[in-house]
DNA sequence: GTCTATAGACGGATAGAC
DNA sequence: GTCTATCCGTCTATAGAC
């Protein structure tokens, strides 16, 4: 196996269990033995267990613009598109119940730690306001686009912790329900008045 | 000194190492150094970390139940107490900052770790949310009433993970004002039409 | 024969538990 | 104060490709 696919292959298995069982928490040996290989090769790939979290990081930054780009082609109004972000609520349900929202829990953890990467984690919050902004600019909201954006990305970290928390899919469905009602709202206001 | 107030001492400081650092990242030591006394001490009030997180919790529990009482008493209207709730946002707004909403990030972490202890810290969840409950149907919005609580709730977390990500008081301030003209309208909802 | 990917032993530090 | 487990990180050995 080419080094390339090696390190691809504890990236993404650093990614999954960083996720599910937290990044502190995680071990060397956690993910040398999902990726089925000794500790010593571990090394040749990554020297630190810090350079793993830059590459995760790096990772999710790099599939969370992909997912954006896509949303961007498949919603054909900018409303659409918005509403694609709000659905990942429902179609991440599952994980969310059991191990929450991987943006903000990641987040979470590394300000507790005090950890240097936190400013790269905020890329990935970075990433999602500024693709909602310019869809609420899209949307006709000018002004009040960052301010939208910022709006829904609270909602959706506090549906994604109480799902976490409480495991309720009433609950989900009717927040869900209730944020594309906003939106809906958004979209009057900017188009009539 | 007393057994009892040592152990107060204890719980204490581990209370607050626990939110600033995380649980899992809060050694023993950690603890025996905020109070100042010898690890050989401390395992005579608790034998097992986990027991420590039990009391931590049962702390927090009595301190929650504390404070809506005395909102309960201090505010004179329904809409009054639940503004109380809103406004810890506010009040909080440093240690929100630096270390997130004490509820919600050790809720995530213990789901993360898969602890025992998840069913007691989510009776702080429950506290807030049937407290809640109890506020919007005296502000008379009956069968809606647990409804209006847990997406109070949510926003409120929501809002604190920004808070926590970003570090931007005016973000706060436009968040707890939005959340006071929604309580507004939905005062208004219950008692004219 | 050298370079690359892998394996595994070893050491220092620190954790929790008694 | 000690004991055991575990964790991070280093070091050396080796198997195979070119």
């Amino acid at each position: 196996m080419s080094a390339r696919e090696t390190r691809d292959h504890i990236v993404e298995a650093a990614d999954d269990l960083f996720y599910r069982q937290g990044y502190e928490n995680t071990s060397f040996a956690d993910i040398a033995g999902a990726v089925r290989i000794s500790r010593g090769n571990f090394y040749y790939h990554f020297k630190t267990k810090d350079r793993i979290l830059d590459a995760v990081i790096e990772a999710r930054l790099a599939k969370t613009r992909a997912m954006l780009d896509r949303w961007e082609r498949e919603g054909e109004t900018a409303a659409d598109r918005i509403r694609c972000f709000i659905r990942i609520l429902i179609v991440n349900r599952a994980s969310i119940e059991r191990y929450g929202c991987p943006v903000g829990t990641l987040m979470t953890e590394l300000t507790k730690l005090g950890h240097s990467a936190q400013t790269e984690a905020t890329k990935l919050f970075i990433l999602f306001r500024s693709w909602l902004t310019r869809q609420f600019e899209q949307l006709g909201c000018g002004g009040k686009a960052d301010d939208l954006a910022l709006h829904l990305l609270a909602m959706s970290q506090g549906v994604a912790t109480l799902i976490n928390a409480f495991q309720d899919e009433a609950f989900t469905e009717r927040e869900v329900a209730r944020m594309e009602a906003w939106l809906e709202t958004r979209a009057q206001d900017a188009t009539g008045g």
